[in-house]
DNA sequence: GAAAGGCTTAAGCTAATTCTTAAGAAAACC
DNA sequence: GGTTTTCTTAAGAATTAGCTTAAGCCTTTC
């Protein structure tokens, strides 16, 4: 679970950053507008801690600019405790408001909240993808596309592939592998990679003979080949 | 959109009632936990008002008998101010908690907040029918055709049905089904899901032989045959 | 409080996958 | 060229996932 702080205040945006790892969810500071809107653009969130009053921008304005981005749940937090701003934020479209000073425990307890809803309810939405060459992956559906052609995987070969597809350029070793595929600590004598790899490459290279999708990094480990 | 008001004062029910009608939803009143209870069972609500001080139960056992019927979003109203009770709530499954006395402009906005979030992600926004093949729910009725003829089937057949039409390409897992379906945790060692699977299976089969509907996705789930 | 229907549990069974092993081939390194 | 690492292959064993059935329990209904 990846969540948003936007919060001006360095003081602020780390107490709650803190407050949000002690849940075990990993938390990305923003100190302004334009860096959340940055944020947003790059990669997709759970959940956004959002302080109204922020350099340069109002309140009103930072809303509109997420709703825009994606439709992130929005827990906004603010010194502002007037009712009259509190339901013009909830009307912009946020989805929480606390006032400062806030409880600790009722801020993690309705960060929890959110995302446990938000979860329950994010099962039909958002297609997921991973792409890679002809290579496509659908994360729902669990069915890989290769040359245009279907590919019946096992699920350990799915898991292989949708690891390595899921940082191309990143080489895992075979203990990383272990690790995130069989979730198993890895003993250094172990043949079994290799024979998962090999029938995954043989699969992977009948759908397209032509080309090579997953290169040794001799000494390292693997990775998509670029 | 139904809201369900649960709240044991003739006064504030009303009032409630009135504020809900105004934004042109439907209001249903209920005095009691055991009458909130029967309305959760014989329809489905897009959101419920709660007051934690009913006569005859506590706070946590209404929210827990809410959670095991569905997982319609609930929002609490309740005269207790403390933190503890608070954030007791939101933990126990709660999506919000204002506490009286209230501001109707807030409490308005916060149910537009949850309306608005609810229907952007709600499984079959809108939709008072699923298809699939010649397979025909009637999501008011909660009534199933296959095959031009009316099936019978259990309250956990029928979830289960619904959830695997809602995204009939993606695949569901057995702890996603037990999550949706049962509302709770999924032990690994558990056969429920089996069985009811092959029960669903085989009334399916029944009303129509020619045609598999689910298709089982080795070590990954179950999905709807396409 | 008896009957019926639905739900869960347990057990045996089948099918599919995964692991292991090992030996020869291929590739990379020095 | 020799050494080391990695790849491939294949077959049998072991393990695990899933299916089905039936019995017992629980809840609802009358």
């Amino acid at each position: 679970m990846n969540i948003l702080v936007v919060e001006d205040d360095n003081d602020i945006n780390h107490l709650l950053c803190n407050i949000i790892r002690k849940r075990n969810y990993s938390a990305q500071p923003a100190y302004s507008g334009t860096e959340a809107i940055l944020y947003l653009e790059k990669q997709d969130w759970d959940l956004v801690l959002l302080d109204l009053m922020l350099p340069g921008m109002t309140g009103e304005e930072i809303l509109s600019a997420i709703a825009a981005k994606s439709n992130v749940p929005v827990i906004v937090i603010s010194a502002k405790g007037d009712q009259h701003t509190k339901i013009d934020s909830l009307r912009a479209g946020a989805d929480d408001y606390i006032t400062k000073p806030f409880d600790i425990e009722e801020v993690s307890a309705r960060i929890d909240s959110h995302l446990r809803r938000y979860k329950r309810m994010s099962i039909a939405p958002s297609k997921q993808e991973l792409a890679f060459k002809d290579i496509l992956v659908d994360l729902e559906a669990k069915t890989v596309q290769v040359n245009n052609q279907k590919l019946a995987l096992t699920s350990r070969e799915y898991a292989i592939l949708i690891l390595l597809l899921s940082s191309p350029k990143k080489v895992f070793s075979k203990s990383n592998l272990f690790e995130n595929v069989w979730h198993e600590p890895f003993h250094g004598d172990d043949n079994t990679v290799n024979v998962h790899m090999s029938n995954l490459r043989t699969k992977l290279s009948k759908a397209n003979p032509a080309e090579e999708y997953i290169e040794t990094v001799w000494g390292m480990g693997y990775r998509m080949k670029s």
